[in-house]
DNA sequence: AGATGAAATGGAAGGGCTTCCATTATTATA
DNA sequence: TATAATAATGGAAGCCCTTCCATTTCATCT
């Protein structure tokens, strides 16, 4: 069952039913309508491989993406399914979990020609190997990640963050923790760096000092964020907010906060990063990615660029701070002091409005 | 840059070159070696589609998921992910969100002859369709969904739902309600009567009475389990436990319990299913699924069957109850009766133990 | 009717691999 | 050393499309 087959049920050449498949538009309409009818009767479909193989169009998007069962990149991927699907392209995904992974994948897949494109997500890429993209001809879109020869969507994590820490200012806070997530190897996950300039930034506009005592680092993980929040807690002048550089490490600040006996947000404020589903289950006030739209625009950028060659550009996609119930304005310091009769039952006051936001 | 050039600088025929790409055994060491040199000279990658049109063969696996980004589906994805990987197959993702969508991959895919074989969660698959992919020769594997013409991974719904209410029943409980998933076009949300079944068997067993005022069936969501859980709550005569169909329902029975002032688990215990990641996070007891297990024999499957046809076959996947602290021995009346006090802050009992596990 | 240009069509060539058969090199055996 | 058996190799054919050019058909104009 193939091409010669239709054309044959069709009683016309091969080169017709091709472009009937393909939409060409030099098709008598009768004759299109005659080919229809016998790709119908035959249950034809196309073999994608011959076709890539003729066109050197694979219509398939490659998706290269660090341990993509984390929150952040499930959305992500979400933006990007929905957008790849709505144009017609098939999805792979690369799941990138080490260093040797990732190289591999960026070194081989461009060869392969398997994929018309390649979306790499929150990973670093480094010069030569955006050249070798290049070379490749193959369109690349970094996503979280960023590349002078590349076409990059980032977040504006420098304002995320100073927005944080600025709201928190505003609600009277002047001891300020921040549970910031390390650096690793060629992932890109130092955005680290940015949210931690967007820190400083917010502590300097106020003229608030800054105290490396108050900043950790840590895994991005909730075992990270409980770590460092252990640290920042115990110490003897503890901050009366902390700010986390992710949702995820948000949580296990408010685990040890818990265990400590502080209440949220009477004794201690958290701000978390990404709003991602937990976030909302938690009532964790965080700064919102527009992952979703992420993932799509990554998509309708790479597509222009399979269509057509484009220029590098980078484009800053907006954060926006989401208010919810782990922040409050700073109590009065002899109200904090008492309270920790009720944690008794393990409290997250926070939970109190998961209901009314439903 | 093709497979004639490394030929060529090899100094031997394609064919050669051809099999030393493919690790077939008769080529001498040191021709294989002199390739290998020619290979890694030119950085030679052999082209996807070409191969796929020349062996018939794509290594590639199909993966066709309803509603990817839930949690129970990810980590089955995360499963097959690895596995596939492992053998060196590549994933292509079909996300499904309605019934056209389904039928359209269900239908199309096959012939086109992309994937090597298919993975089929969680979605219904009748005779006509099982029958096509027989005819069509593409191997197909269905996880969680079940036909009598394919190999099919199922759970052990029956025993699972059983053993959660078997154990509310060992702890004293004698009015235990229901939280139900409602069945969902041809997804195969029908699992919803093994759960059911295994309900009513664990109450039979025990000679309790079945109080279909105590079951609702809603929504798989967060939405639906609150639903649900209000309607049994608001009951004159109301449940003391309640098993939910799923970790995400009983999330939303705990956000209800909790907006009626019922703390967990003194004045209602509540079991879920799946064991999802947020599971172990709030402390819910729950009937745990391999979801990453399933995922990889679900490869290992597929791939065997992709070597050489095997008789389809039917296996069932274990299930284990996980106790966590949504469950607690019934308390007596009176005790039950006041305990309204400290919810003040909107307690979750379940999470004092949080930081004890982690 | 004949000429002209445009529109529609047919099909050879080509894309890069695998496969398989024919051929050549190597080894074992007498 | 001759011969048979075996191992290794080369390359034509084939996989199923797309593309493009040559050819045919059609409509229009003189």
């Amino acid at each position: 069952m193939n091409i010669y087959d239709v054309a044959k049920q069709a009683g016309v050449g091969i080169g017709t039913v091709s472009r009937v498949l393909n939409g060409s538009a030099k098709v008598k309409p009768e004759t299109r309508e005659r080919v229809q009818a016998a790709i119908n009767q035959l249950d034809y479909v196309p073999h994608g491989a011959a076709r890539s193989l003729g066109s050197g169009r694979s219509h398939v998007l490659g998706l290269v993406v660090p341990f993509f069962t984390r929150p952040f990149f499930i959305e992500v991927l979400r933006g990007v399914e929905m957008a790849a699907t709505a144009h017609g392209y098939e999805m792979v995904l690369y799941n990138v979990e080490t260093t040797t992974q990732r190289d591999h994948y960026l070194r081989q897949l461009p060869m392969r020609r398997r994929v018309d494109g390649l979306l790499v997500v929150s990973l670093f890429c480094d010069e030569s190997e955006a050249e070798r993209f290049r070379k490749m001809n193959l369109p690349v879109v970094l996503v979280d990640s960023y590349n002078p020869l590349l076409t990059s969507l980032v977040v504006d994590n420098i304002s995320g963050a100073r927005q944080a820490v600025e709201y928190l200012i505003s609600l009277g806070h002047r001891q300020i923790g921040f549970v910031n997530g390390v650096k690793v190897g060629s992932f890109n996950f130092n955005k680290a760096d940015d949210r931690m300039s967007g820190y400083r930034q917010a502590l300097a506009n106020s003229d608030i000092p800054y105290n490396p005592e108050w900043v950790s680092a840590t895994e991005w993980t909730r075992a990270g964020g409980r770590e460092g929040a252990r640290q920042l807690l115990l110490l003897p002048q503890r901050p009366t907010a902390i700010f986390a550089a992710s949702d995820v490490q948000a949580l296990g600040v408010m685990e040890q906060a818990q265990a400590q006996g502080l209440r949220v947000p009477q004794d201690l404020c958290i701000i978390g990063f990404d709003n991602i589903e937990l976030a909302e289950l938690l009532n964790l006030t965080t700064v919102a990615q527009p992952m979703h739209e992420m993932g799509k625009q990554a998509v309708e950028r790479l597509l222009a660029e399979i269509e057509c060659p484009q220029p590098p550009q980078t484009v800053m996609m907006d954060v926006t701070l989401v208010h919810r119930s782990t922040t409050a304005p700073l109590a009065a310091p002899n109200v904090s002091a008492f309270s920790t009769a009720s944690v008794r039952d393990g409290v997250w006051a926070t939970q109190q409005n998961i209901i009314t936001e439903g």
